[in-house]
DNA sequence: AGACGACGTGGAAACGCTCCCACAGTCTGC
DNA sequence: GCAGACTGTGGGAGCGTTTCCACGTCGTCT
């Protein structure tokens, strides 16, 4: 079993070369589909591939071409939970999809503490990839600017708090929010709280925001006492819930900025003894595969996210064709109607 | 705003040799921490380096050194859900820290469907990773093999099931759930189901297989109707445990192949009238975060993760260090007493 | 029939780095 | 005081690609 011999050694270029009776460059103009190849050398290189099962240096190719055909995705987020998040995946799986016709490889960056995001900062700066997106939602964090400096192209999932001159893409989180808070007006409730997300987060804010300037439009009050602070988590929701309901018992709607949370927020009511939506009516946001599976199932506000990873992708890879235009992206939300509220 | 400019183009190792009054090979040994460099050459480095924020061309130094200092944690799964699986959170997070200390990235590559796989292999074999870390379960996966005819240092998480000559580490499934198995036979349980794991996965597979035996062992029966599968899924445990009680209503314990299910069937046997543990025990497997905040508390059988990801990653390096060896750990699981049996 | 593109091809120069080797200078032990 | 080792340094080859350029060899147009 055991042997330390050396691995095989991958044949290269010239290897293929001699085996096709061609020169280096004819098998390098055969790999790269240029069309001044005759057939005849065409077919004879492909044999000669497909016999030494020949595949090219990447190292090599990029130190001349100056590309990778990589981008990385990176997480920047100390919250390891939130790694876990359904959110996350439906991202990634967006992202990745929409590559998929594309011979861009995506790859995932995880950057949990100051250590790794150090690691993943010169993973980028090092020229690993071509292009960054990158999921930061934090106000604290240095990885954007980190990035940016290293004058790697750059989109930013989510509006940055800090206002820096970002290409970015993003939910329309105050229009949403708004819509949310305007629905439950229209259904009849008057005292209507909220459960926020963590308000160093920019979802978190300007759903917050969205929710708090439409009930004012509406005339409608909101004292502190029907604002819970969350974290985006469902037992956050829940414990925010249960707050909220000590402070304000009367309550009869409650707008939730996150549909883990919401999910929390409907046990918490169950077990209060208030029926959803009769006595409360409750609305969500995202659109959460969990939304539709809850009981009951879940009003929540939707983002486009096969939209917004395929503008993500659209804008980085303009950047990397050369643009460097700073563009934005506000992608509209819209509501589902479920059986909440 | 807008410019389509070239990029800053980034300083050569000749540029800060020139900067700094010295040759390349000096340079380089400065960046490589080579002892033989006198102070003064030194410093004067090091002044060029940061006067012109010089970073290493990644490629270049790996086109010689036939290393990238990069290793893949591949997810090779077909099933979406999967991905944003706790378990999977974890076990990056344990990778990633047990590499914290070294120079090694992880990056993650997700490999949803046969594109994705496809691609993935070919990021492999062209050179970008040093080693690869491969999370598969699937029996009819080809990534393994792919990725082992790819002659790259490989260590599979999970036992292969085809038996295939890959280093692997895995918890001893088998053994877990016979001390499940054992516990529930010990509280005086007669009549015990499961919910087992898909039955294509090793896990699933194992945590059956385990069970049955110890059942046997104890001298009582496991009659069709007392076994359903399920998917490892929290719905599909429900809906497993569903039928399992319609099977077989007199039931009196459950061992449910992981936690998230177990979570599934908690809440399908409350709705079902019957108390935990009194009326009906149940042990699940994995113990994630969810079930010391199920209602009841979950007993569970719990894989020692860091120790698993420990000895994965210390096998793939030792790999990387020249090893040949086909080496396989199984790591003890515990049976973790809460209040579920 | 001669000139002239177009076409297919090979040689060779990069790309930015590491590392072997040679070389001068300094230190040690006799 | 001199052979030998040791130390710091620079020159240069080489890693496996791509790509520019020059060079025949055709077919086509006048």
């Amino acid at each position: 079993m055991t042997s330390t011999g050396a691995r095989p050694t991958t044949p290269t270029l010239d290897e293929v070369a001699v085996l096709a009776g061609v020169s280096r460059a004819t098998v390098s103009r055969v790999i790269n589909d240029s069309p001044r190849v005759s057939p005849s050398a065409r077919d004879a290189v492909q044999a000669a591939v497909a016999q030494l099962r020949y595949v090219p240096n990447r190292m090599a190719r990029s130190l001349v071409t100056r590309r990778t055909d990589t981008i990385a995705l990176v997480l920047s987020e100390t919250n390891t939970q939130i790694f876990s998040d359904p959110f996350f995946a439906r991202i990634v799986r967006g992202v990745t999809a929409a590559l998929a016709d594309t011979d861009l490889t995506v790859v995932l960056l995880a950057a949990r503490d100051g250590r790794e995001q150090e690691k993943a900062g010169r993973y980028v700066r090092q020229g690993h990839v071509d292009g960054v997106i990158l999921m930061s939602m934090h106000h604290d964090d240095v990885l954007p600017a980190v990035l940016a400096d290293a004058s790697v192209p750059l989109v930013l999932f989510g509006r940055p708090l800090d206002g820096g001159t970002f290409s970015y893409v993003d939910a329309d989180n105050t229009g949403g929010a708004a819509m949310a808070a305007r629905h439950l007006v229209e259904q009849g409730r008057r005292r209507i709280g909220t459960v926020t997300g963590p308000q160093d987060m920019n979802a978190g804010i300007d759903r917050f925001a969205g929710f708090r300037t439409a009930l004012a439009d509406a005339g409608l009050p909101l004292p502190a006492e029907r604002c819970a602070k969350g974290d985006f988590t469902e037992a956050g929701g829940a414990r925010a819930t249960a707050r909220l309901l000590e402070q304000a018992p009367d309550l009869d709607a409650v707008f939730v900025a996150s549909d883990p949370m919401a999910v929390g927020a409907l046990r918490v009511l169950a077990e209060s003894g208030r029926r959803v939506p009769d006595d409360v009516a409750v609305v969500g946001f995202d659109d959460a595969p969990v939304a539709a599976e809850s009981d009951p199932p879940l009003t929540t506000v939707a983002q486009p996210l096969t939209e917004m990873t395929q503008e993500l992708t659209d804008l980085l890879r303009r950047q990397i064709e050369g643009s460097r235009e700073v563009e934005t992206r506000i992608c509209d939300t819209h509501l589902v109607r479920r059986a909440s509220a």
